[in-house]
DNA sequence: AATAAATCAGTAAAATTATACCGATAATGT
DNA sequence: ACATTATCGGTATAATTTTACTGATTTATT
């Protein structure tokens, strides 16, 4: 099996393509198939697009046939690492970081926050459904015991990059970042920034030139 | 003043830059300068890069000196929008919808969600923070006269669809769509997916080519 | 058995995005 | 005043990603 180079846009496809055979194998038998075509078609996706997303994961796929649809969505699953679970621990147990750790849909995609750690005394030891809130001092301990990999960083903005810096002492590998700052790392650490505003800024840049051009061009 | 392309990617850095900028004004006077190195520094990217996108915005930027942060604000802000507020609607006023309903972080970044709609009866009407929520069956009505272009879908999968069809229909051309599946729009109408499982994608991805690196080569 | 239709998978080309390089310019120090 | 330094901004190059094309393969049809 050689090992190809899969582009992170192409990663983040996958999902997808992993969500809509999962709504595939809900609504019909399992021994469906399905083609890349008729995928491209359901996603809005290009046709080549797909089929060379699909042909670098897996090569089950046959011609005039297409996927089983259960092969492919494990497939999917393996390479997306959704079947052994990867398991996180996520600092800062305010309001968004309780949201998190007590959401249910993770579960999905094969994530499971194990422990969370906050520096505020009050919300310290307190569980919500079941999972324990570790005072902050205990990160290093805790961490090299469990043998985490992937962080989870809910705190303000002021201290966001003191607790990455804490993580990445602590060999966490891969940091999901809610705080509204981009975070310096290192190399080989992936830092991955959940922000709002990027989303807005895609929205809004969108919506002012269409916007322009429909002035423009007389649109209606 | 020429309309310089600006890709997508580059468009995702902007506010970045505007934030870190915001911060800079936080920190001291409103008089500094800065240059692109130093941004690409402090936020860990290339410093050719930061310099193109800057370029791609502003042309206040001096040799030796860089640019004045309060100018090139002004400059991101305008460029993102969020100089002139960017009014959205919300469907689906759940936990989630709720939430976005009352955040009061979006401001910061010029968006205002005006209304919110919902089929649930119960929920209806009903305001939470001075914000309205109306039945569905007014959404034709009630955007018309709004005249607003931006849509947030919050709503359970099954429906996310009707309800992007719906937005189109009422010349909704910016969707921002929380549902876990992706949307069949149109073309000039875009559709950005909030999508939690793309992120964990990306992150579960690195961190199992790092964990596969490090046991190969023997990475201690 | 031969033909047609649908689809995969590999290679090549095009488009997009990121990076490197270099001259021009403004401030600073000599 | 002149050299030096930091930085911008444009052009050129490289890398990446997407798309197009083509041949091979499998099933269905005549």
């Amino acid at each position: 099996m050689k090992e190809k180079k899969i582009s992170k846009s192409a990663v983040q496809r996958m999902p997808l393509y992993l969500d809509y055979l999962r709504s595939l194998l809900i609504k019909a038998d399992v021994s469906q198939y399905i083609s890349a075509t008729a995928i491209s078609n359901a996603l809005n996706l290009g046709e080549v697009q797909v089929r060379k997303d699909l042909a670098s994961i897996s090569s089950l796929g046959k011609p005039k046939i297409g996927y089983s649809v259960l092969d492919l969505s494990r497939e999917l699953e393996d390479f997306l690492g959704y079947s052994n679970v990867n398991e996180a621990v996520l600092v800062g147990a305010g309001k968004l970081g309780k949201a998190l750790l007590n959401y249910q849909g993770f579960g999905q995609y094969g994530l499971r926050i194990l422990a969370a750690f906050d520096r505020d005394a009050k919300v310290v030891g307190k569980t919500s459904e079941g999972k324990i809130i570790y005072p902050i001092e205990k990160f290093p301990q805790i961490i090299k015991k469990l043998g985490v990999k992937m962080g989870i960083i809910t705190v303000p903005v002021q201290s966001a990059q003191s607790v990455c810096d804490l993580m990445i002492e602590n060999k966490i590998a891969a940091i999901w970042n809610f705080a509204n700052v981009s975070l310096k790392g290192r190399k080989g650490i992936l830092i991955h920034n959940e922000n709002m505003a990027v989303s807005l800024a895609v929205l809004s840049n969108h919506l002012r030139r269409y916007l322009d051009t429909n002035k423009k061009h007389g649109g209606k």
